[in-house]
DNA sequence: ACCTGAACACCGTTCAAGT
DNA sequence: ACCTGAACACCGTTCAAGT
């Protein structure tokens, strides 16, 4: 396979890979560690999606053994939380905001969350298995701040936040597995045309070929920040 | 493992079950058909999760040899689909709304969409796998009759559609993978609390313990529909 | 402390037959 | 047409060692 093989930290070093294909450099592989195999691993699901992330095939990557990352990781479903954590890591905005930035702030925040997954399709699939890595509390922790901040009293805030997740979660996975195969939506929307009797709303609206995904994900984000937040804004119609 | 075995169609029939461990009772099961296979399917995710659902196993529950079921359904992918479109069958609700009731009637479809999903948890982390069965169409289509007939113009139908979707599946998978372990639950929300110099906010708000799911669902999706549709409760507050 | 290969248990699926 | 067992390829993980 070989595929990637991208070098995971800046420099290309622009030394060796002289083509010995023989046996594996001797020398050059750094140490295994947590980091380098969750790193690595989110270039595996990002080449090869979510089944082709097998636990041999990380450790060839690695230049490993096959049974060695498990005296770092315990388990493959550790790799995945650790890869999922990782991807959605988020480096806030810079702070110059106004009190009244919130707005911007939270569709800011909101966006480049799914903009994060999305650019690891795989991400999506896995949010199933719940896990709260340091990086999703982060953003958690953000998105409260931000809406506390926007005037939502404390009993409201969860509803406010869960909402906010909910939908921006419910929109990445859609997004993402809709979105894998052009053809294949295509070949779904004719199967509905085939069946137009029974689908004629859907046929009409072309559900499946019109999508303004981007589009469709910001106002229904602005929708519920008008329901969520007080004042300001509210009733744009 | 022999779990459940509950029997398939009501009757839970007062003859046979004498104890004959040897073999099989040779005329008991009725001949596989796609129709058994995907019934049992569906039983023995409920029963033991996704990742307990093995061809053997699914077999078994069966009593037909383990290979037999390739016959009738091609790959276990395809085991997956149909039993995620199995459960996500709707009646509709009984006919008789005036023209206003639209608002009532897609909360109905929407609610009871989630109810069944999370009746069947596993169902929600298949999503992922794109899957658009009858029955799920079945449900867009009605819910693009509803938001029609409620005045939502063609051109922002999809919006529409996709809004609801997106927020009602997030809601879904969230709520079936963070309720799967209330334990793991509290056991997070102190490990938060640990760390509640990092996330002050939803340490207060105590985020993973007071979550009103089912209230919290209701009231985004009345400001989405505020939002959607125009007209008629908007601007409620 | 860190890495390893051999081996085990398990699982989806192919195939060549059976009726 | 429908079902079957043997067999294959593969994969996560245990274990007893190696350094």
């Amino acid at each position: 396979m070989a595929a990637k093989h991208s070098d995971t930290r800046g420099k290309r070093s622009q030394r060796q890979y002289v083509p010995v294909q023989s046996a594996q450099p001797p020398h050059a592989d750094p140490p295994l560690s947590l980091e380098r195999i969750v790193t690595t691993a989110v270039e595996l699901l990002d080449a090869e999606g979510v089944d082709g992330l097998k636990m041999r095939r990380l450790a060839d990557r690695l230049g490993a053994g096959a049974m060695s990352l498990y005296w770092h990781v315990g388990s493959k479903e550790e790799v995945f939380d650790l890869a999922l954590d990782l991807v959605i890591e988020y480096s806030g905005r810079p702070q110059v905001f106004e009190p009244e930035d919130w707005r911007d702030e939270a569709v800011h925040l909101l966006q480049d969350w799914r903009a994060s997954m999305l650019r690891h399709p795989w991400s999506a699939s896995l949010l199933s298995r719940r896990a709260l890595g340091p990086n999703i509390l982060n953003r958690l922790e953000l998105l409260g701040k931000i809406l506390s901040r926007a005037g939502v009293a404390d009993a409201d805030l969860n509803v406010a936040i869960w909402s906010l997740w909910n939908y921006v979660m419910g929109a990445t996975i859609t997004r993402a597995s809709f979105d894998l195969s052009e053809d294949d939506r295509t070949a779904a929307q004719q199967r509905i045309t085939r069946l137009s009797e029974h689908y004629p709303t859907i046929e009409r609206s072309r559900l499946l070929l019109d999508s303004d995904w981007d589009g469709a994900f910001r106002k229904g984000l602005d929708f519920l920040l008008d329901g969520l937040a007080p004042g300001q804004k509210s009733c744009s119609r």
